[in-house]
DNA sequence: AACTAGGACAACCGCGGTTCC
DNA sequence: AGGAACCGCGGTTGTCCTAGT
């Protein structure tokens, strides 16, 4: 892999003052010549690379530049609620470790997961006027985002092979699905083994489940949802003490759906008067 | 049509860990 | 063994674009 060691003698320096670096965006020019160097050179030694490639660019900006946005199998933009479901769930897991999530997405960085969190998740806790750390916040990604997307999923699957990334989980069962009672954020929970008695998969509370719920769908598995009956009751997730005002559940339904893209032709039947209740007891 | 504010994303910076010499 | 160079990560800033006024 490592392929240029060190030395590439036409190209190089130049003293460090000659060499002024360049900064800033970059042009279709000095993208080419990194992918052409690294078509046949390879990737690594960023600094050297630099150099050796004639870029007045830090090995750093190169790196950044390649992993980021030239490599072959970067994909960008259109988060698609799988990706926003694993992101979810494993942010919960692991925090800010950017790229230990992007290993979970393929195709995705560390720095568009990022972008993705600061720009929709953490603006909606702010919109929320809660922490992205509070409990309140996480309930709410818990027990009405992230069955929502779910829902989501499974509709856009169930709506025929509509769109690839969708049709690539395969089919959720039609069952109905409900939360069981879990601590915290913790993530949906953990998949349970379908009995005897219940043909889909049981999500329930102790683990991360986010991730396993994709693995399931990207399956065709069915899974199966249980809803904390305590769920927003007094003394239940959400605790008397640390509730919004009455009415900020309903309030903020809107924003999320407008925000988090769950709007649409589909969001009718997102929000309804059962969640008002929950959030506003 | 012009201006402004906000959103999305690209790029940079600082730091800690690792590798190389 | 130790210092320098390099790499990768997370946080922050900058830039461009678009919607709203």
């Amino acid at each position: 892999m490592e392929v240029h060691g060190g030395t590439c003698s036409s190209a190089t320096p130049h003293s460090e003052e000659e060499m002024e670096l360049r900064r800033g965006p970059w042009t279709l020019e000095e993208d080419l010549v990194l992918m052409n160097y690294i078509s046949s050179h390879g990737e690594g030694r960023w600094n050297s690379l630099a150099r050796c490639a004639g870029l007045k660019r830090t090995g750093k900006s190169c790196r950044l530049r390649w992993l980021n946005y030239l490599r072959p199998d970067v994909r960008r933009g259109n988060i698609t609620p799988e990706e926003q479901l694993l992101i979810l769930e494993l942010h919960s897991r692991w925090g800010n470790r950017w790229s230990k999530i992007a290993q979970h997405l393929p195709g995705r960085t560390d720095n568009e997961i990022k972008n993705y969190w600061r720009t929709r998740v953490q603006k909606h806790a702010k919109h929320l006027q809660c922490d992205v750390d509070s409990k309140q916040f996480k309930d709410v990604m818990r027990y009405l985002w992230m069955p929502r997307l779910i829902e989501r999923i499974r509709a856009a699957s169930a709506n025929s092979n509509a769109t690839e990334s969708v049709a690539d989980y395969g089919n959720l069962a039609a069952s109905d699905h409900t939360f069981e009672a879990g601590t915290g954020w913790g993530g949906l929970g953990e998949i349970v083994k379908p009995g005897p008695e219940s043909p889909a998969t049981t999500v329930s509370s102790s683990g991360a489940a986010g991730y396993e719920v994709a693995e399931k769908l990207k399956a065709g598995e069915a899974i199966q949802l249980t809803l904390p009956a305590q769920i927003g009751c007094g003394g239940g997730l959400w605790p008397e003490p640390s509730l919004p005002s009455p009415g900020y559940a309903y309030q903020a339904l809107p924003e999320l759906e407008q925000y988090w893209g769950l709007g649409g032709e589909i969001s009718d039947n997102l929000w309804n008067l059962e969640d008002i209740c929950y959030l506003q007891q």
